[in-house]
RNA sequence: CGGGACGUAGCGCAGGUUGGUAGCGCGCAUCGUUCGGGACGAUGAGGUCGUCGGUUCAAAUCCGACCGUCCCGACCA
């Protein structure tokens, strides 16, 4: 491809509007335009890179025997309401009636229709299968952002499995973190994975793989001893014990006038440090009142609540309805006394004495509460979050945690699609048996983007050779005969032995060139200049490592055939 | 959905408080000089100032409503 006839509209300025590393460069440098919140064109290098990614994924899941299929974007509403996701994903559904009158979703997924083309497996002997394909995908999420980070129009490459049993899906599941592995390898991507919550969807397990960045909107737990890991919303730590004043404490209400915080009360003289605290928290649980029990200094884990609640209808109470249950305003607020009311406390409350909390009154506080004399616990939880530095779970050192991007997510689903749309075979005695799916997810144009905050530096983005959009870029200094011919001739060689080469051919200055061919990010340039021909050679320069060294011409095809060989 | 910011040429921005012929840089076109790390000179093209309404002799500027975009939060298999 000739640079002067391609459209590649590098802007010198980051657009105002972007904020992530990957949107501004994809911008920049000419991959991406927005077209409007959460929705995206690909220009031609994008599209290039885009079409890569698949490829990679596509290889990587037909290895473990995945069979492509392309399913609709638009999908009947009426299948949405068999499973009941109608109203659990109305949120994102992006919905229309057609012209009949027929409500009509686009798809935010696929698993509905692939366990309805399920239906056809009749016999064990069937099984397993492996079905997937790479689809459009629409979800109207509240807040796009970060560029092809958070869109509501996607590609992603879903596949689902169909085992007769759980044994047949720990296969598929095994086999499918193996590929995913492979996958993100191959995108140039460190990743971890990390057990996540099994959320709405009802499954047993499900490891999302995590790719570690400033702009990810996940946070993991990991151990860099043992290597555990885990999503903040499952993950757990072990912490050191508070140890409380010995003795008998009686339970006394004392005046803290304008004390409305934890840290308030720390300073306030009489007041108590945070972890001799309780920290009384009003949620609404199913529309009824509940109170959450935590130390002063812990924050209370919204997902790992609600795991433990078994309720995805969770909410902090409104002030007026706080009022209306304990006669007191948040920053007085305490579970002594409190009767008929659902008490959930941390377990890092367990035996401890001597606490001091609010008194359901405002400017009052209470002391010497022994939490489980004074207090009438319903049941105990872990429900903290986990803090960089306490304890692994599993040995005991100490956890990072830090922010990273979802890249993909791997499901063990079980019965549920079989049950509710009938999925069911024959098994080896005759007897109808549900089947056992899974689901596997890789969002392709977060992918492109998790790739970029991986791989880039102040010039701009720097392409893993198996998803760059040309192998190579061959620089021309300047645009005389003699150093055109020369090009075309590099340009023809490397077509010719299957390398995919970005000639710029364009009449501008060599600096123009060579900061171009940085900010788009090819791994290979090929400088080609008067001062070299004269010598008979080229310069190869690698976008990584910024090493160069100078090649002859009659080498040039050869060495960089090599060089891409081994790195795609 | 709550909070904040912004909307003026392809891109990045000024102008707005004090209403009166719409500006700067980059980019773009033509010509000339230049040419191994974002050149220089000359000439030029390009704008319903987000939309609608109001105030006024006169609105990019003042007032109102709406639309859009971004950021923080909420939400999110």
């Amino acid at each position: 491809m000739r640079w002067s006839q391609a459209f590649i509209p590098t802007l010198r300025d980051d657009p105002a509007d972007s904020e992530a590393v990957s949107h501004k460069l994809l911008v920049r440098a000419g991959y991406i335009r927005q077209l409007m919140s959460g929705v995206y064109s690909m220009l031609p290098l994008g599209q290039r890179v885009r079409d890569k990614v698949m490829d990679v994924i596509r290889e990587e899941i037909d290895a473990i025997g995945g069979q492509e299929f392309l399913l609709p974007q638009l999908h009947p509403m009426e299948i949405w309401e068999r499973t009941g996701r109608a109203e659990t994903m109305k949120d994102i559904m992006m919905t229309f009636e057609d012209i009949k009158g027929s409500p009509v979703v686009l798809g935010p997924t696929h698993e509905e229709i692939f366990a309805t083309l399920a239906r056809e497996l009749t016999s064990y002997k069937q099984l397993p299968q492996l079905w997937y394909h790479i689809q459009t995908k629409f979800r109207d999420e509240a807040r796009p952002k970060s560029g092809l980070l958070r869109v509501r129009e996607f590609t992603m490459k879903d596949s689902y499995t169909f085992d007769i049993d759980f044994d047949g899906l720990d296969v598929q599941f095994d086999r499918h973190f193996e590929a995913y592995t492979r996958i993100f390898d191959r995108l140039g991507m460190e990743t971890i994975a990390v057990k996540a919550s099994s959320g709405a969807m009802g499954g047993k397990d499900s490891v999302e793989f995590m790719a570690p960045s400033t702009v990810g909107e996940d946070e993991v737990a990991h151990c860099g001893a043992c290597g555990y890991a885990a999503n903040v919303e499952t993950a757990s730590s072990v912490i050191a014990k508070v140890v409380d004043p010995e003795g008998d404490h009686d339970l006394e209400v004392f005046d803290t006038p304008g004390v409305r915080t934890i840290a308030d009360l720390e300073t306030f003289e009489g007041g108590a440090p945070a972890d001799r605290q309780i920290k009384t928290l009003v949620y609404m649980v199913d529309l009824e009142p509940a109170l959450i029990l935590m130390r002063g200094d812990h924050s209370v884990q919204d997902q790992k609540l609600m795991d433990h609640l078994g309720s995805t209808d969770v909410r902090p109470a409104q002030p007026d309805e706080i009022v209306e249950l304990l006669g007191a305003d948040a920053g007085s607020l305490g579970a002594v006394g409190v009767k008929d009311v659902r008490i959930v406390a941390d377990e890092a409350l367990r035996d401890r004495a001597g606490m001091t909390t609010g008194a359901n009154e405002n400017d009052k506080h209470m002391r010497g509460v022994d939490v489980e004399r004074d207090i009438a616990v319903s049941e105990w939880g872990d429900l903290r979050q986990v803090v960089a530095g306490e304890g692994c779970s599993t040995c005991g050192e100490p956890l990072d945690v830090f922010t990273a991007i979802e890249v993909g997510h791997i499901f063990k689903l079980g019965t549920f699609y079989a049950d509710s749309l009938g999925v069911t075979v024959l098994d080896e005695n005759g007897v109808t048996a549900p089947i056992v799916m899974g689901s596997y997810g890789i969002g392709v144009e977060r992918n492109m983007a998790a790739s970029v905050e991986a791989n880039h530096d102040d010039k701009g983005i720097i392409w893993p050779m198996p998803i760059a959009p040309y192998h190579v870029i061959v620089t021309l200094v300047r645009v005389d005969d003699a150093t055109m011919e020369a090009g075309e001739s590099i340009h023809d060689e490397l077509t010719a032995n299957g390398i995919e080469v970005l000639l710029d051919d364009r009449d501008e200055r060599p600096g123009v060139k060579f900061n171009d061919a940085e900010l788009i990010g090819v791994p290979l340039r090929v400088t080609v200049g008067p001062r070299g021909l004269g010598n008979g050679v080229v310069e190869l320069l690698d976008r990584r490592s910024g090493e160069s060294s100078e090649v002859a011409l009659g080498d040039v095809a050869s060495t960089i055939a090599r060089l891409v060989a081994e790195s795609v």
